[in-house]
DNA sequence: GTTTTTTCGATAGCAAAACTATCATGTTTT
DNA sequence: AAAACATGATAGTTTTGCTATCGAAAAAAC
């Protein structure tokens, strides 16, 4: 009781959002009553009416619950910034488990492999954003702010909202940039995706397409104009690192020239089926 | 002499586009007189006023050019087939060598590793493109008109052109659509581009933002527009077969929605900028 | 028209990556 | 205290990615 705190405060909206939208697969439900629990546990969940939520991704990404234990988190916190360090390509469990001074095989008990891995990541990166969307914007009202805002969130321009997560931010934004089309760009797409493991993207996804069905009701494409306001937004900061001349937008130290491309091309297409203004 | 047709019509004109545009990387100019040679060879090369004219990947791509033997050939041709059907990541060396009944050292006197092999292939594709966007748009004038033309392509809606090169253009298109993303999201991204191998995109892109500055001169991100759009020309349909949630085109054996999903966001951003009708 | 390069394809092998089986220890449950 | 289970360490196997070498054949030089 005593850790209820503006976090709690947050978390709160959020867990009670989902209530209402009702079944989130990326959340754990775990119905059991929780007499001696605390509300804001360790393993980052919170107990809301005697039911336990945790925000956490769906439990057959990993073969046992990395935040359950110390080399769990361990495995995800350092193989967070090691795949950051040195790419997808490179990055495996034998290095992960010298740096952690643990062994290869303890790693795989946690993570079938390493696409399991940076798609465990990358649910943690899409559940994140979702998680700031609703919060940033459950005190906006008009609609534009609300795409202005969200634009602002997608460009990563966007204060991180406060979390006990320990994951390194920064790194969880640079693998969502340059690694994240490797977890659908691959012929297993069907299966995995037969598993809800898109589940978090496509939430995302379809609340920003929501978002825009709001401003523009009768705009005919919402999700794919999402789709392509989440890929650009990783995509052209990265050309504007690495292959300037595949963009416009300036170093991802000036998020401002991305924010201004992002807002102009979505309400360029909006704009003529927004019913009000213009 | 008795070569001249159709083919090698299409051919002056794109050569004499290139010559007129002067370096083109992905050409490889070979300024020997060639007295004896056909002006079509079997090499699919191009005598022009006595200059040999070669449409291929840059030969820095790979370690021999695989046109210039039968085994290279059929390395490219059987070993587009197998990535296509297998996945990048499934596809190996190894299995290709077996397929054509060969070693894995023979493909590697070709390829560096299958990463410069995807590369060339997509070398090829983007070579393709920019030929064929040049020949299709080269009688047409209205700029409004060439956009369309040029987004039908870039959605694969437009028939190929003729040519020679005997690749599987529906496997080259799925590769492009699947795979084209893994040639530039690695940590070497620099240093291969240092050695120019992603100008033929770069090319195709800024050709792309060409056509928009013509038509809207004062719009202030033409270059990301373009490859926002080539980038979805690819993505969305990808996503309409594997992951339609994140979409609202339909399924790849119906363009029209692709199409106009991107005709409409591209003339929405532009018409603000465009200068004559509105 | 031979000799000499050079190229070519094939054999073999190595090192790293990707995973798996087994086992001992330690911890929890009964 | 015993049984059941979870955990981490050891030691494999298979596949992938790549290299060194060698003999035959083709091309170039003389």
């Amino acid at each position: 009781m005593f850790f209820i705190n503006a976090t709690i405060d947050k978390r709160f909206i959020f867990v009670a959002e989902f209530v209402r939208n009702c079944q989130k697969s990326f959340f754990s439900v775990n119905p059991a009553f929780q007499q001696k629990g605390l509300p804001c546990a360790p393993d980052n969940s919170v107990t809301v009416m005697n039911l336990r939520f945790t925000i956490r991704p769906n439990e057959k990404l990993a073969l046992r619950d990395p935040e359950s234990s110390e080399l769990g988190r361990k495995i995800v916190r350092q193989g967070l910034v090691l795949m950051h360090k040195i790419g997808y390509e490179h990055f495996t469990f034998r290095k992960l488990a010298a740096e952690i001074d643990t062994k290869e095989a303890s790693i795989y008990r946690y993570f079938e492999n390493k696409h399991r891995f940076l798609l465990y990541l990358l649910t943690w990166h899409w559940n994140i954003m979702e998680y700031t969307v609703i919060v940033s914007l459950r005190n906006i009202d008009d609609s534009v702010e609300k795409i202005r805002a969200l634009i602002r969130i997608v460009a990563n321009d966007a204060p991180d909202l406060d979390d006990e997560t320990g994951l390194d931010r920064n790194a969880l934004h640079g693998i969502a940039m340059a690694e994240s089309s490797k977890v659908y760009l691959i012929k297993e797409v069907d299966e995995v995706n037969r598993e809800q493991l898109f589940k978090p993207y496509k939430d995302l996804c379809g609340r920003i397409a929501g978002l825009f069905g709001e401003y523009a009701p009768t705009y005919p494409y919402p999700r794919s104009l999402a789709s392509t306001v989440l890929e650009m937004a990783q995509l052209q900061p990265y050309f504007a690192h690495h292959l300037p001349a595949l963009t416009d937008v300036g170093r991802d130290d000036d998020p401002d020239k991305l924010i201004s491309f992002l807002e102009n091309f979505v309400f360029s297409v909006l704009d003529k089926y927004a019913p009000k203004k213009n």
